[in-house]
DNA sequence: AGGTGTAGAGTAAACGTTTACTCAGATAAG
DNA sequence: CTTATCTGAGTAAACGTTTACTCTACACCT
């Protein structure tokens, strides 16, 4: 059965019409008999004719193929985004070609170009890179970015959760159950995304007339071949052998929770009654840790719906009027760990 | 700056030369003389001139692409593989196509529809539906599968873990640690991986000379809108209340695993030291969880590894000698949870 | 001088579609 | 009966590449 891949032109033949009428009949768009329709579609079916995707894109200068790119699929917040946008694409018939970047800035430049000459129709692009946006920036491709806006241009549609919000919400929690001295752990502190949750720390612990302490913000960075988790329960055990005092952390994600916990358990010490956590992501495993950790969750699903909505009303040309800046509130997640 | 985009056509005349020279310039196959070449480039470089792939893979018949195919990207087992398939293809100058199929038949076709028509060279399938291929099969595209084979062919390669070994590596431990009655939770039960590991189950069993009993056989079915952990809970609290006993829990995998344990600890039982549980796959959350959990670690890196030197073994046409069933070993990562 | 080889580069076809034109014949209107 | 309108369908160009053929001019042999 291993038949050769067949063209609209042996279709035109095998039914005794031109390849226009048979186009116009594949695509139901001009002008032809009742008749002629049932015979082509007969061969067509007869033949398993399949439409040559490359040859139409390269026809119609479209590909209906959006990019994504992303910095790291195996991050569960990226990942859920990306399958539900994948998923809300894949029903107005575009198909996606997600893009591993790995933070890796040549990487994304490869993918870029690569994407350029897919002649893809739309592009996503998750954060990333600390400057992204060199190559895209320029092209005429419609954009959308989530999380993360390129250096320099107000012109690009940026969708990104309420992080002020959700740091507001974090900090207020570990308030209200008590904490007075509350550890921030922040890993990347460039994002603005991390700046607007510290932003959202300092001004509930205002709120609440908490002096805000430099010496409370703690800063992880990631050595190669270590976990986020690992890295954080190193500094925060190196601070407190240096005598710092507190009673309660807020981490910028999960798994910098998740190795707070672990260094506060390693000292004897129990959470919540001593310590409290907090962590942002919702990720699975704040789930299933122990203590469960409360967090605050990002809503992945609105996000991929407002990005696939302003992309195709980018691509559409239609609806001009959309925001440059969409923020997607998020909520907080009570669990066992405050 | 917002510069239309430039074709072959234009770098000719720019550059005072036929489109065919600065084709071959590109490719820098054919003949020219230094002197054009220098020439040609400048002007690339000057218009920022990139290659169009539809119409290079529309001639070419390549299109320097491979699709693969993976129910649930959300899966960190499937994330990890998918993951690092990509990163080794982009070396090798292919970029990847992932699809999402959420399990679900249509898609899949859909899916194996769109890839066929962008003409890509190689195609990567992961598990998935129940009756996986009767569109891919006959298709001449080079195809690798992973942990699950298309029903009716032994012509396809299939890549697996050593499913068998991790069935038995994990009850061997529980049985080291001193369970007799060894409970094993099932969800995918039509799986040949799933068989597998209970076949491992049964023959380590057999090894210690204790008896394989049916009751110990818990299958779970997940409801829509249920995570594998609260089916698993659910129907492992199901069985205890009709009077079940046990002392040790394979589950076939770690989300099942977790479930285990919390229905364990609901009814005031203590892990491990009153029932002792075993997981698969390394889930990360296998490592945060509470207890950690004893699980078996698919090789993820190995696994994508050969599958793509095989991919590319068949799309070059060199090495006809494959194995058509590659078992990679899977190893017993030891937790807290036996 | 005549012949041969070769370096450099152009011409045009082909890949598989879509679609603007065109056209013949049929039907309707005057 | 002439003229206008419409229906069904074909012709050929175009999308941006690659490459098998050609062709010219020049260098190198006899």
């Amino acid at each position: 059965m291993n038949q050769r891949k067949v063209s609209i032109k042996e279709i035109a033949e095998l039914s005794g019409v031109s390849v226009a009428t048979v186009s116009r009949v594949i695509n139901n768009n001009g002008r032809f008999s009742e008749e002629t329709r049932k015979k082509v579609l007969q061969v067509i079916k007869d033949t398993h004719y399949e439409t040559n995707n490359i040859a139409k894109s390269l026809r119609m200068k479209k590909s209906n193929t959006i990019g994504i790119l992303v910095p790291d699929i195996s991050n569960s917040f990226f990942a859920n985004v990306v399958q539900e946008i994948e998923s809300i694409l894949f029903k107005k018939g575009y198909s996606t070609i997600i893009c591993n970047t790995d933070r890796n800035e040549e990487k994304e430049e490869a993918y870029l170009r690569m994407l350029e000459g897919k002649m893809i129709d739309g592009l996503i692009v998750i954060s990333g890179v600390k400057e992204f946006g060199s190559t895209a920036i320029n092209k005429k491709t419609p954009l959308i970015c989530i999380d993360r806006k390129p250096k320099d241009t107000k012109s690009t549609i940026l969708i990104e959760s309420d992080h002020y919000q959700g740091g507001f919400l974090a900090t207020e929690e570990l308030i209200s159950k008590g904490c007075h001295n509350i550890a921030i752990i922040i890993h990347r502190d460039f994002l603005s995304s991390s700046k607007e949750r510290l932003l959202g720390y300092q001004n509930a612990l205002k709120k609440y007339q908490i002096p805000f302490k430099e010496e409370n913000v703690i800063h992880v960075t990631v050595e190669e071949k270590m976990s986020r988790t690992e890295a954080a329960k190193a500094a925060l055990l190196q601070k407190i052998s240096e005598g710092y005092q507190f009673d309660g952390v807020f981490a910028l994600n999960d798994r910098l929770a998740i190795g707070a916990i672990h260094a506060i358990l390693d000292l004897g010490k129990k959470v919540p009654e001593d310590i409290k956590v907090v962590g942002f992501d919702n990720d699975p495993i704040s789930k299933y840790c122990y203590p469960c950790l409360t967090t605050i969750r990002q809503d992945n699903m609105l996000i991929a719906e407002q990005a696939c909505e302003n992309l195709l009303a980018l691509i559409d040309g239609t609806r001009k009027d959309m925001k440059k800046h969409q923020v997607i509130p998020v909520t907080l997640v009570s669990r066992a760990s405050t």
